[in-house]
DNA sequence: ATAACACTTGAACATATATTCAAGTGTTAT
DNA sequence: ATAACACTTGAATATATGTTCAAGTGTTAT
């Protein structure tokens, strides 16, 4: 792991090695960055949505609240995987669930999410 | 694996173990999904954002472009690791690369990351 | 030519995580 | 009370992946 670092140069001339070239725009990026605890959060929202089966999972919530039974067929999956993905989803807020009986439906929580899934759909689909 | 899905009922009687509840809502949602390519490419591109050394180095192009050291000294990781992370960028285009030298400067290839970068930051800001 | 440098790359390692299996919980039906 | 059911959960397993270390590549300086 990294401890230090060491400013040796101030402007632009190609000196590194553990140091850094251009301290300028070194601390400007470091400005631009969002603190440790929300970079976490940022990115732990991300990688939920970087998994197949979620994202699949989530794809199919978007218009209809499904049992945990339908939703293992809309993915093709077992109720059990499906279960389990459905844990870290609730846990982070992005989808929600309501009992009715020994039936469970799920429904997505986060309207946010839904946006973002569908700008990066677009997305893919321009290329 | 599960391979196949036997229809019982077609109306929402709770009658489910490996056969689908209501058919309506299943097939409904299942038209809702993206084709198994598609969705791969959209949990790609979340999953890149979806680890913390990674959004960072993205966060840090924000702005401007910057050397493999340099980056290395904003993220405080290693050259090595942030290279690593680099080729992965790379290679789902969302980062691009120019050569100085022996210097090589990255900066955001893909400007819709941005958007949804930002969109997430928000997101995590009002919570 | 030699050395220093910025970066890349492959292998090894440790860690994280998705799925499966079996068991458990709480509800409904008989 | 008993059984069937919808779902959850923990342990085990296999796989994926992030970091480190050492070596390698191509460029610049001397």
């Amino acid at each position: 792991m990294l401890l230090y670092w060491v400013v040796k140069k101030i402007d632009a001339i190609p000196i590194c090695k553990i140091e850094i070239i251009d301290l300028q725009k070194v601390s400007s990026a470091k400005e631009g960055l969002v603190d440790d605890e929300k970079n976490q959060s940022m990115a732990r929202i991300f990688k939920l949505l970087g998994e197949p089966t979620r994202l699949k999972i989530i794809l199919s919530l978007f218009d209809n609240e499904l049992c945990v039974c339908d939703l293992a067929a809309v993915v093709e999956s077992t109720v059990s995987a499906v279960s389990h993905q459905l844990r870290l989803l609730r846990n982070s807020r992005l989808v929600k669930f309501r009992k009715a009986g020994k039936m469970v439906y799920y429904s997505i929580e986060d309207a946010h999410i839904k946006q973002l899934i569908e700008q990066t759909k677009q997305h893919v689909e321009e290329n």
